[in-house]
DNA sequence: ACAGGTTCTTCACAAGCTCGTCACGACTCA
DNA sequence: TGAGTCGTGACGAGCTTGTGAAGAACCTGT
């Protein structure tokens, strides 16, 4: 079954975590993530800008496919899930990082590091 | 592959400091400085003016958009704000130069420059 | 179609952050 | 030394983000 490999199939690697959108899965650390779909795309799409502040409304439009009405927190609550499901499988690292005012970025950062005034890029 | 193209995004370097205004982010060797609006507006501003004295009225202007009222100190806390910053991102230099009577110059030096007027070095 | 289990969306409240401003003390220059 | 300039810590208002919960929508197997 998996003797044929495709070669157009994308990889993203942040840190020790390791997305594969054309798979619908994520691995940490060798162990497959179970992610909702939605909870995918968010993380696929912060993971194809790594280190990129994103405002909300693109990350909307990127996931959702069509634009963000104001006031709408769908982005945030998926933030929360996945920072759950990431903390579960790798304790000891943030990825998600809150940028006040601007967006999301994601990079993988040693968790330790109260300082959260500036991070690893 | 997945290589996002960027239209002439502007990028500023002073010394070991990257500032890019259009990413709403500031570089210090690498690491994200996290810098809320006004500060990131103030530094680009400074920035894109490196080793020249601007008068606080003018970056007032520059910054908040509107004329600076006599007696405003908001120039000030803020240059004390992203002094802490640098100053911990990236100890052992020193950017946010003080003219006094003048205003401010923002320039890379390495710190312990007793020659400087108006820090405790 | 139905039951059982997931996922999605939306709310409301809690928690956290930024901004502008003050007050007071330290400092500079004449 | 005096007058004016600058450094710095603190605070409240207002806005932004975090978080848990509840119901709607959806999916799967029978």
């Amino acid at each position: 079954m998996s003797a044929i490999a495709r070669p157009s199939s994308e990889v993203i690697e942040v840190g020790p975590l390791q997305i594969l959108p054309d798979e619908h899965l994520a691995r940490a650390q060798g162990r497959v993530l179970v992610l909702s779909i939605r909870e995918l795309r968010l993380l696929t799409e912060l993971a194809r800008r790594v280190d990129r502040i994103m405002p909300r409304d693109e990350l909307f439009r990127l996931v959702w496919g069509r634009e963000m009405r104001a006031g709408d927190r769908s982005v945030d609550v998926y933030v929360r899930k996945l920072r759950v499901k990431l903390e579960e499988a790798l304790p000891g690292w943030r990825f998600i990082h809150t940028h006040f005012g601007f967006g999301y970025r994601l990079a993988a950062e040693p968790a330790h590091n109260v300082n959260e005034r500036f991070t690893t890029g």
